[in-house]
DNA sequence: TTGACAGGCAAGTATCGGCTTGCGTAACGT
DNA sequence: ACGTTACGCAAGCCGATACTTGCCTGTCAA
């Protein structure tokens, strides 16, 4: 299983998503005509392959096989509990800035 | 400014945001010893500065000077919008797996 | 003032990641 | 059958990045 954070760490694989959500389900050589027009992007075929190789090693991606066609579908499942992480806890601890510090310096030795 | 996302990519400054999301404001050796004792990791004191600026310079992570110590407080206003991104549109559009690409494929070329 | 502590700066190394290049394969049209 | 289309595989290149090494600055306690 490919690591999620990594996957999305480069620009042209958000874009590809943004794409996807634009429009689910498109080819290859669809998703990369519309990265030229809409994005300006100058990727090759192989390039924006292995990047669909990476989201769908991250579970970002799922592909189904139709002939010579292979399409390509956005699965968001992965994106919901990875800011969940560090947001459930926010807010409750904002404001503690210069306070809370102050007890702690005693610690990090040995 | 840099990248949330590339920030976010790497394994060690995640668990540096635990660290923080569990202790808010903690000095540099702090976060190492807790790195170490709590997580297994064996970073040097560089390395885990260096993270810092990352998560820094993607506002990630805010730091106040009090003397000799530097205190450091996780931010999670950037986190916010940028899984919103493609969550919104998510959901309605499942399901259209195997109908919605039949028609596309004659896009594409040039 | 001296020594220990907390942290910063900069260069060098080494691994990783994105991209290209070249060829191969399977599905379609005619 | 033959050529075209859509895609896969694998090696190599090069820039990015994580980590180390070494030294330096500033702060505090005694």
């Amino acid at each position: 299983m490919g690591d999620v954070f990594k996957a999305l760490a480069d620009p042209t694989r958000r874009t590809i998503l943004d794409e996807l959500t634009d429009r689910n389900g498109q080819t290859l050589f669809e998703i990369c005509s519309r990265l030229v027009a809409k994005h300006g992007l100058g990727s090759s075929r192989q390039a924006i392959s292995q990047h669909l190789d990476v989201l769908e090693a991250a579970g970002l991606v799922e592909t189904s096989r139709e002939g010579r066609y292979k399409f390509h579908y956005i699965n968001t499942t992965p994106l919901e509990p990875i800011v969940e992480r560090w947001l459930k806890k926010a807010g409750k601890d904002a404001g503690d800035r210069l306070s809370t510090g102050a007890g702690t310096r005693r610690e990090g030795s040995t």
